[in-house]
DNA sequence: TTGTAAGCGTTATCAG
DNA sequence: CTGATAACGCTTACAA
């Protein structure tokens, strides 16, 4: 592979001016520019990353770590459209992206912390991150440039963006209480993350403002997948006084949810209305199709990606926390036309 | 950030020292060995991958390639399980991931081959291209080792891995048929891709060997996407002799299809059969739940990631051609116990 | 067992 | 407008 020196000796000038012609510098003059870049394509040229990161110190490397559960099956789908959205944004950027996973054990000392400071990454965006996550905080500490995806970081240099759940679980039971139900349950996400805590508290604090039924028995622990939607609804359907209604913080939990309402031989939404939290491309797709708190998934992607270019370029400036607002959709798991909430 | 002179003066030796010890390079004393490591701990030493990669002339990296369509909700979830397993077994060899994004629009001049040359990428993996991808040719041209996951590509330093796509169709097909469907039709995936001609060819084989009827009217051009199997099914249904039983070349179109027949008022499996191929996530829970011609998504990645790195560590073996077997999965939107092929 | 020094491919400073 | 040349952080002969 050529390099510029090759390209100098090619076009009969120095290699300075070979590197001012490629990084479009002014003040050559329209010959020497001409024939350094007929020699550069010539020799099909490329210039190298690794020198140009060296001596500049910029790397235009941005680290993308994803964290997910152990089976890959199950990773979340959630992730796969912020992740695109993250990669779009990188793109027009100009940078490039490390992506970056979080198998510890594979990995072995060679976390994600370790790769990102071996590349020099310019900055990291860190999602799927629970409260639990040990290389969190050495991450923040190293003053590394990192914006969170769903995890409140907080830091000189650290900073995140997030669905608003609060009011996205809000919504959700709300609607559910326009629709009829005078029973509300949930079925939470997992209490070391973020949205798992958010959005329980959305469910309480709307729970209480509508005066709905307050009770232990009506929350059941989960973890976003499947199999506890499943399982939570099996165990609410057992109930002396089973609910009327359920927000799930998930759409695969309340995709599990509809599964064992309808195992029991009951139907959505007329016995059990179920809303959900996502809109992934399966909701829609479910039967009945699945009323959801929609996440702007791409905005999230490339708002982290704006707040993080943001921070580099204007380091003294405060750290990005930041909210994107959700949006009820309304399909057939819930009622169609919310009727008004009379008593 | 600290480097190996640092380190080599805290240490009062020599950076070639440094250097030996940090690789683990025997035939330095254990004293030296244990103050350079010290010092390195001390001071919180991270390598430069930009220097090592500049030096040693191998960047450790891989370039991931994903081309996608351009609406980002609408990426294969396919995808996603094959890149879990590549970043996993890349993971385990120590190689760092490039994730390089297709979309020619916004990134101008600088394609996918592009960035890969300027990292000095150690090989390529390349996922979703179809045979009309304009840099695909660049790419083998350029002798830069890759691996494609489903397209046959042959080169010198070019290989490939995909599943076995004429295969499971057939076995589709087959059990269709042993299902007691007797007119079976198929919705295909993009002809401009291998899984699309090769899961139509089997259909096609198979048909002609069960005798089946084989009619141009019962095979329906789709994409692999949710829509396309919708509007094909539709179409198929509207036929003066209507299909009893469809084979779609990936689950996303069956889930389509499925819609479809439910839509007007049929039932699956009992009017119409449907089988799938790939076997994402969402296939089990659909209602019925989807036979499917499963893909091992995740020995697809790893596969695909031992084939480069083996090419890579020797230049001149041949490049991969790897077909990985599939199996059909057998639920509900086909018969539940397959019964003999009774003409 | 250890040190010296020559690169790897760039950019950037300083002269001219 | 152009050219030498010193870094950038590391590995690797070659010497000692």
């Amino acid at each position: 592979m050529s390099n510029i020196r090759e390209i100098a000796e090619r076009s009969g000038v120095s290699v300075a001016t070979v590197s001012r012609v490629l990084n479009g510098f002014t003040g050559v003059s329209d010959e020497t520019r001409k024939k350094v870049l007929a020699a550069a394509e010539e020799l099909d040229y490329a210039p190298s990353a690794a020198a140009r990161a060296l001596v500049t110190r910029r790397s235009l490397l941005i680290g993308v770590v994803l964290l997910t559960g152990d089976q890959p099956e199950f990773q979340h789908p959630y992730f796969q459209v912020v992740l695109d959205g993250v990669k779009n944004a990188l793109d027009r950027e100009g940078y490039d992206l490390l992506l970056l996973g979080g198998d510890v054990e594979s990995s072995g000392e060679d976390t994600y912390v370790e790769r990102s400071r071996r590349h020099r990454v310019d900055g990291v965006i860190l999602m799927g991150a629970g409260f639990d996550n040990p290389e969190v905080e050495r991450l923040v500490g190293l003053g590394l440039p990192t914006v969170a995806v769903d995890l409140e970081l907080q830091g000189k240099r650290a900073g995140f963006v997030s669905s608003d759940n609060v009011e996205g679980a809000r919504l959700a039971v709300r609607h559910l209480h326009e629709c009829g139900c005078r029973r509300v349950a949930t079925i939470t996400g997992m209490s070391h993350t973020s949205p798992g805590v958010e959005r329980l508290r959305g469910y309480e604090l709307e729970i209480k403002k509508l005066k709905l039924p307050k009770q232990a028995e009506l929350v059941r622990a989960g973890d976003f997948y499947v199999e506890t939607g499943h399982r939570g609804m099996k165990e609410l359907l057992a109930l002396a006084e089973p609910p009327d209604g359920v927000f799930a913080a998930s759409d695969l939990s309340a995709l599990g949810a509809m599964r064992a309402i309808q195992e029991q031989g009951l139907r959505v939404p007329e016995d059990v209305a179920v809303v959900g939290f996502d809109d992934i491309q399966f909701a829609a797709l479910a039967s009945p199709p699945l009323t959801t708190i929609r996440q702007n998934k791409v905005a999230i992607g490339s708002e982290a990606v704006r707040a993080l270019l943001a921070m580099l370029e204007d380091p003294p400036a405060p750290p990005p926390a930041i909210r994107v607002p959700v949006e009820l959709v309304v399909r057939g798991s819930s009622c169609r036309a919310p009727r008004s909430a009379a008593g």
